[in-house]
RNA sequence: GCUGGGGUGGCCGAAUGGCUUAGGCGGUAGCCUGCAGAGCUGCUCUAUAUGGGUUCAAUUCCCAUCCCCAGCUCCA
């Protein structure tokens, strides 16, 4: 199998020509969520990011072995879990649920394995064990076990930081002391007791593992010492996987991941998205406003992940309309009767697929792939007015959009002519027989009923149409 | 302060040293329609932060200025 997909890789700044470690497969980690709150619609930015990332080489034909990992162990976790006087446990499986229920929602194809941080504290202590012995980690005043930066020569080669030149004390935190060098970042943390009752027993003292090592230890359990493509937000790309890469190529002496992804964090309204500004969106928050999750995942997705976006409610109702057109033109092709075919579709349709095709493998250029897409639409739709689609042809494009959702995923089945519950059908009925003696009156009325009831219908040359109205 | 990204029409967002400066949304006019909806077509008046420079030609390259965003030890 051969495939031209360039993605840029944030370790050289450049895009290169993906080439997995396997023929045919993509192993691809993915930074999850740190199980404490609801997510917010920056964290579905990176997730559906993710998940065209992953779509996309199933597309091109890869099998991918996607990981996300989940974070329920950290000191927002611990914090919330105390507060509410529960079980860590018990807290964090609350926000996984809702995590799983959101992504559902935004149609986000869920990761082979998500691993919890909790369920492999032995794989992080054979990592931190054999750093130890490598001499590359060591145990500090405070009973915590560091990672000496100083030993590993190529740390910040993801980030571009040069150690000597971190601005010291923008956030110091309270172990700081315990530490030989500024720099050097926790493995295993030693038990406080604001730690409360969360603690592991363990060869390397009683605490708890420190952030980064979590995913050191899961990537390389489910997709090998080496593996293709891990993903994140920029906000991770520093100290989060720089520290990834020193841990886990000091401990392997391998080449920990071949190509880093980071997508752009989002602004909401012009400003940076903040409790403060009270512009801090749950998914939840807008789902409660009544807006469509796709048109969220719509808006989320077709802005190049490498670029910041910026989160408006008026872009959101314009993804809603966008999507609905996509939904428009599935269901005229589901009802395209021509018997004229020009051949014109299969120029259109092929054009379409090598255009879609050459932007996204071009680093997931969703725009000009977008674009090619609704350039279809109009084509086709001028077509369809003038009866110029045979069955056949409007069964290959509907086929093409079709396979093309299966990388988008916006449009999503759309109902053919099923059978309407039998009063609804009789209103349309009803309506019919009005239209036709030239009620018009009744005919409205009728119809703003059923508009009331979700069925929204259409009055066409071929015919009278209806279609559910999606939220 | 250091490092990086960015400022494009009413809004969102592509692209490019000239060849038609995408696409979506919105507005508006026309076609179609009893009306509406969907769809098609036109228009939305020199859209590329500002000031210089290089060039036959810059929105695209260079310089300066202003503004926004991010990273600088646990926020996607």
């Amino acid at each position: 199998m051969q495939t031209n997909i360039c993605l840029f890789n944030t370790l050289t700044r450049k895009k290169e020509t993906f080439v997995p470690l396997e023929a045919g497969k993509a192993k691809v980690y993915t930074c999850g969520p740190t199980v404490y709150d609801y997510a917010h619609i920056g964290n579905f930015r990176a997730f559906l990011f993710e998940d065209l990332l992953k779509r996309w080489l199933t597309y091109r034909g890869y099998k991918v072995t996607h990981i996300m990992n989940l974070t329920d162990i950290d000191d927002k976790t611990i914090k919330g879990s105390q507060k509410q006087g529960i079980p860590l446990r018990q807290f964090t499986d609350f926000y996984v649920k809702a995590f799983f229920e959101d992504i559902k929602a935004l149609n986000i194809l869920p990761a082979d394995v998500y691993p919890k941080a909790t369920d492999h504290i032995p794989e992080m202590i054979q990592i931190i064990k054999t750093l130890m012995a490598k001499g590359v980690a060591y145990k500090g005043e405070d009973g915590s076990i560091y990672f000496s930066v100083c030993k590993f020569p190529e740390y910040g080669k993801l980030s571009h930081l040069k150690v000597g030149e971190l601005k010291a004390g923008a956030r110091v935190s309270q172990d700081e002391y315990a530490k030989e060098e500024a720099q050097d970042f926790a493995l295993w943390k030693a038990w406080t007791p604001e730690d409360g009752d969360v603690f592991w027993e363990t060869e390397l003292g009683k605490g708890r593992p420190g952030w980064h090592i979590e995913c050191s230890a899961m990537s390389t359990k489910y997709l090998g010492e080496t593996f293709d493509i891990h993903c994140g937000g920029v906000d991770n790309m520093f100290p989060h996987h720089e520290n990834e890469i020193a841990q886990s190529e000091a401990a392997t002496g391998k080449t920990f991941v071949h190509y880093w992804m980071h997508n752009e964090h989002l602004q909401v309204e012009g400003k940076k998205m903040s409790k403060r500004f009270g512009n801090f969106y749950t998914l939840r928050d807008l789902l409660a406003k009544g807006y469509d999750p796709i048109a969220i995942r719509y808006l989320l997705m077709s802005t190049h992940y490498r670029q910041q976006f910026n989160f408006t409610f008026e872009g959101l109702e314009a993804a809603k309309s966008a999507v609905e057109r996509l939904r428009n033109f599935v269901r005229r092709l589901h009802e395209a009767e021509g018997t004229t075919a020009t051949g014109k579709v299969a120029t259109l349709t092929a054009k379409l697929e090598a255009c879609f095709g050459g932007s996204m493998d071009d680093d997931l250029n969703i725009g000009i792939a977008l674009s090619s897409l609704f350039d279809f639409v109009r084509e086709m739709n001028a077509l369809l007015d003038a009866n110029l689609v045979s069955k056949a042809e409007a069964a290959e494009a509907g086929g093409l959009m079709m396979r093309l959702d299966e990388v988008l995923g916006v449009i999503g089945k759309v109902e053919v002519e099923e059978a309407l519950p039998q009063d609804i059908d009789a209103l349309v009925q009803k309506r019919e027989t009005a239209r036709k003696a030239k009620n018009w009156k009744e005919a409205d009325e009728i119809r703003a009923q059923l508009k009331a009831m979700g069925i929204v219908l259409e009055d066409t040359a071929q015919g009278i149409r209806w279609h559910k109205e999606k939220a």
